[in-house]
DNA sequence: AGGACTGTCACGAGGCGTAAATGTGT
DNA sequence: GACACATTTACGCCTCGTGACAGTCC
């Protein structure tokens, strides 16, 4: 990832504006690095476009607030709220991620299924230079 | 997909040109579907860019050479070299499909986890409300 | 002074959408 | 001929970035 493309993420609101120095200069904390992070491996892993990994980010937002919101109260029906919010996010991840895990794994089955096809042709290809062999051995 | 996709993989050598009616018309056949098909999820699910997926199907076009290869000759040796061939094309292709199944399986277990969590909050809170219920009872 | 940062503007490729003019089939 | 469909050609738009500029910081 070049600077400039932090800037153009920056831009596009995929990634939050980091603290500055005095100068005017950029200063990226451990966290922004994270977000970053997790960023290109939405992107380059999962193919994610930008617009639907700020999607899961502005989740992700939510998320935060239902668990600051959790932090603000110890009333049990409150913190219940809070939780069945963040739950609901987590599950719309997991949803996301399950989808792409089917057709990833029901790939994955074709593929192995041709490779196993190639194993049991194989055999049956050494059996046959085998017995040609026995018709003509080394001497 | 629509007809300007369609058209437009064409133009760029993704799908190949179908057959035309006498008018010119275009006439997909059940293997050009099943190309576009697998264009799709390789686009959709796995998020590769169309060049990326164009590779793919050279490689795949390989493959079929290879079995081309297998049919010409009924030589068990010659037989094996483009077997060997044709599953070198498919390891790859799983390999690629197994790094991206990682990654999201990863995902998903972290995700599994946090939902262990909230339920596992969740018991904790309703017991809190039930306690909280036992001190003041209905009456 | 020189190098790395800054904002801004613009340009470029990839992946289509869409309109215009024309041709085909019933 | 009317109509719905197809075809090519062309321009345009959105996304995801990459230079290129002049200015600022240290």
């Amino acid at each position: 990832l070049t600077k400039r493309t932090l800037r153009y993420y920056e831009e596009i609101g995929l990634l939050a504006p980091p603290t500055r120095t005095e100068g005017g200069y950029r200063l990226y904390s451990a966290q922004d690095v994270q977000h970053l992070l997790r960023i290109k491996r939405l992107r380059d892993l999962l193919g994610f476009s930008l617009a639907e990994i700020r999607e899961i980010a502005e989740l992700e937002e939510y998320r935060e607030q239902a668990k600051a919101a959790w932090e603000h109260t110890t009333e049990p029906q409150s913190r219940l709220d809070a939780l069945n919010s963040a739950e609901e996010v987590t599950r719309r991840h997991l949803h996301m991620v399950e989808e792409k895990l089917a057709g990833l794994e029901e790939m994955r089955h074709a593929l192995g299924e041709r490779l196993g096809h190639y194993e049991h042709t194989r055999a049956d290809l050494h059996a046959q230079i085998a017995s040609a062999n026995d018709d003509k051995p080394v001497h």
